[in-house]
DNA sequence: CGAAAACTGCGAACGCCGTTTGCAGTTTAG
DNA sequence: CTAAACTGCAAACGGCGTTCGCAGTTTTCG
């Protein structure tokens, strides 16, 4: 019923040779997507940029959501190779989140996909594997693993969102005398940069350790 | 030039009574955002459901924007009244922060109107200046404050989004054998459901004391 | 008072989107 | 050699956000 883009073969074997493939059609998405975001990716701007018609993707894929799949397990394919998962859980999870926090940073639109109910391709799980590999010696429930994985993702999305985003609107029109606090912290001058990375580790390493510390593995692993 | 719906007047003074109101719509767009998420709210579905038609809706609003604008700023407003700010400053930020999962949980649309720039109303200025307040005491930097109040309302997001997913999609047409860790783990019984309140409480102290604990609060704060 | 200006509602239309469909041509299976 | 299964493709469908023009209503001002 609702079969994943990797359940169904890439061709039949009756038919002429397809002039395209799904690997092309990704490849295509994936630059648009990094030059003008996940809303430049339409069906018919891919399907022009490989110089056929929007109908015509619809041989290699079954929707548009397939094709956001594909794209998001082929960035997933990025991460590789995984780093090193030996010595202290913590550390190497920090490293995975960094790496992790790259692959956003070159491809924004990752965020936006990943956001949405997506169907987890070949990449995707080998990554999940490396952190389930990276976690072995935490004596936590398995459960309480996959939270502090899925913790991490989002937190990570987190900072590449707000990194992305630009400053918040103007209060055009707000009447500013209700917000004390607010009026007292806006007047008062920046008082330098903060350092983002500390911030990214100190935050990731905050939310792994909460969730993973709560108890001891009991039950079966 | 980018003006925000609170920076524009509701009506000019010149021609007949309008027949309907902002609030009429956004009451409207909430309920249809309430039954169907925030893709049934489309500006036809709205005009229809005001016996109207949708080009009518641009009278009262510049855009779809900015519908979605003001629709979270009148949710912001059911997180009044604020929960006590005295005591703890901690315990007054996960009052604060168990209060917006209960608004995410009410509205599930809300998590993807925030997903998105948006343009802060009154009532979020209100919320924000509420959290500084409880945040007073703390020894910490303006910015880091604001990084803080900005990561409670992503950790919010993220249960809140994970709570209204459902399951990940089967894998189809995928090898398992790779992924030695990932078998081993989803072949282990569950142990039992997972207090999700519990680690809910756990991940927002440990970001919130990870972000403001990092240095004394400097500078001019 | 009367005309002009500024607003109102509304239906039609524009351009985009994802997707479906039908048709003509090509390759393979039996 | 026929029939089935595939290919590319253009047209069309329904939906979307938004714009536009028109007719009617209310206010302002000479």
């Amino acid at each position: 019923m609702t079969s994943t883009p990797w359940s169904r073969p890439a061709r039949g074997a009756r038919g002429p040779a397809p002039s395209h493939s799904r690997d092309e059609i990704v490849d295509a998405a994936i630059a648009m997507a990094d030059a003008g975001g996940i809303g430049a990716v339409s069906m018919r701007a891919v399907a022009t940029a490989l110089g056929t018609g929007a109908g015509s993707l619809y041989r290699y894929l079954s929707s548009r959501d397939d094709l956001l799949d594909l794209m998001a397990d082929r960035a997933a394919g990025e991460l590789r190779p995984y780093p090193d998962a030996s010595g202290d859980w913590l550390d190497g999870m920090l490293r995975v989140a960094r790496r992790q926090l790259e692959l956003y940073r070159r491809h924004p639109w990752l965020v936006d996909v990943l956001a949405r109910p997506a169907a987890l391709g070949p990449q995707s799980l080998g990554w999940f594997d490396h952190c389930l590999g990276v976690l072995r010696p935490v004596p936590a429930a398995t459960a309480a693993k996959f939270e502090a994985i899925a913790m991490m993702i989002g937190v990570v999305s987190l900072f590449a969102r707000s990194e992305s985003a630009g400053p918040p609107a103007g209060f055009d029109g707000i009447d500013m005398t209700a917000f004390p606090n607010l009026i007292a912290a806006l007047t008062t001058p920046p008082a330098r940069a903060p350092g983002r990375r500390d911030l990214f580790d100190v935050t990731v390493s905050s939310v792994l350790r909460g969730v993973l510390a709560q108890n001891g593995g009991t039950a079966t692993d």
